[in-house]
DNA sequence: AAGTTGACATACGTTCCGTATTTCATTATC
DNA sequence: GATAATGAAATACGGAACGTATGTCAACTT
């Protein structure tokens, strides 16, 4: 059948990047065994280390992987909402709900700093801070906001959102508290909005 | 000189914690090695394990003793403002700039929720949590707040203040992206403020 | 003063990561 | 179309670290 020599290649990345989304949301990343995970795809550690250098490779691979669909989501949920600044609330609440997701709290909000560094030093950039970064921006531009630093402002918005997921997700009764967090999310966004 | 068993045990544990924070920052969690760490003090893993039960419990009594010693510093700092509402600002700005400590920021900010999982479930209960909390409680009776659940706000507030100070650090010139970030703190905090 | 406790040391086994070497299919060359 | 070269992946190896299990000796008890 003559599989060519960069199919294979790219189906292995795959395969071990879909991998490691596994065993680092179900065991956490230090415990997560190398020699497991390549073998559960069918491969050895010679395969992993040849593709991404070493186990933070593979960590870095699908932290970018993941905050790029985390993006994407955002970017299209806000699309939905009219207003831009209704735009940007919603875009919020969307990184609080898909915070609770236990794949991304592990390997994204968890261990990724602990292991990559700070996300503003990530490979990828962290999609997800560009875009609430390239929000606030517009709506800067268009006199909505008060006078602030872009990328404070989104640093800032982004950490709330995030961190209030942790703590919604640690919580004993998360239906009940996610809409607290969202509400006070949108109080506390408010003082961004410029005096009318 | 007779020394008494509590005594020797008491400054054992002292001298490891002391040990624990200084490898901790140095090294990070996971490249901290325990046989080092202890007879750097003279001891061996013996008394380790004997008196924290694992590498883990260890982190946890040096998370404990930064974690109370910013709420300290904080509450100190809090105390010498007049007006309530700009105690808390100050203490919204001392928790960004103490975040800028490595120590704080490598032990308490990155390592310390990737092993000990989320703050809000910490032993220590996170005295910083506990402390904005009540400052926003006490807002809150005060009236000079929106009405907001005040744990969802302390949690809010916390978060973009640490995840700010991550940022300043992380940045090429902090000493002029800190007032940035305190600025937008301000202004972002703001929006709690009742209406007038 | 003898027995007991327990804090700590020591020895050991297991696990796991990263590198160095080897293999062999695929691609390129003649 | 056969042979040489490339490089992706396998395998073998070394080293380090954690946690446990056992031993030991000083400090406390009665």
């Amino acid at each position: 059948m003559a599989r060519s020599r960069q199919e294979t290649m790219e189906e292995n990345r795959v395969k071990l990047i879909a991998a490691g989304r596994k065993a680092f949301a179900e065991k956490g990343y230090a415990a997560a065994s190398m020699d497991e995970l390549t073998a559960d795809v069918g491969l050895t550690r010679g395969a992993l280390y040849h593709n991404f250098g070493d186990k933070r490779g593979l960590l870095a691979a699908v932290v970018t992987e993941i905050d790029g669909e985390m993006a994407a989501r955002a970017k299209q949920i806000a699309s939905s909402a009219g207003d831009p600044w209704q735009c940007m609330l919603a875009e919020g609440s969307a990184y609080i709900e898909m915070a609770l997701d236990p794949e991304v709290q592990r390997i994204v909000l968890l261990d990724g700093p602990s292991v990559l560094g700070d996300p503003s030093k990530w490979p990828s950039q962290n999609s997800c801070l560009q875009a609430t970064k390239r929000s606030v921006e517009q709506l800067l531009a268009e006199g909505v906001l008060k006078p602030v630093d872009a990328e404070a402002a989104a640093r800032l918005l982004s950490g709330a959102a995030l961190n209030a997921a942790l703590w919604v997700a640690a919580s004993d009764d998360p239906k009940v508290v996610l809409p607290k967090a969202i509400d006070a999310f949108k109080t506390l966004t408010s003082g961004l909005l410029a005096d009318r």
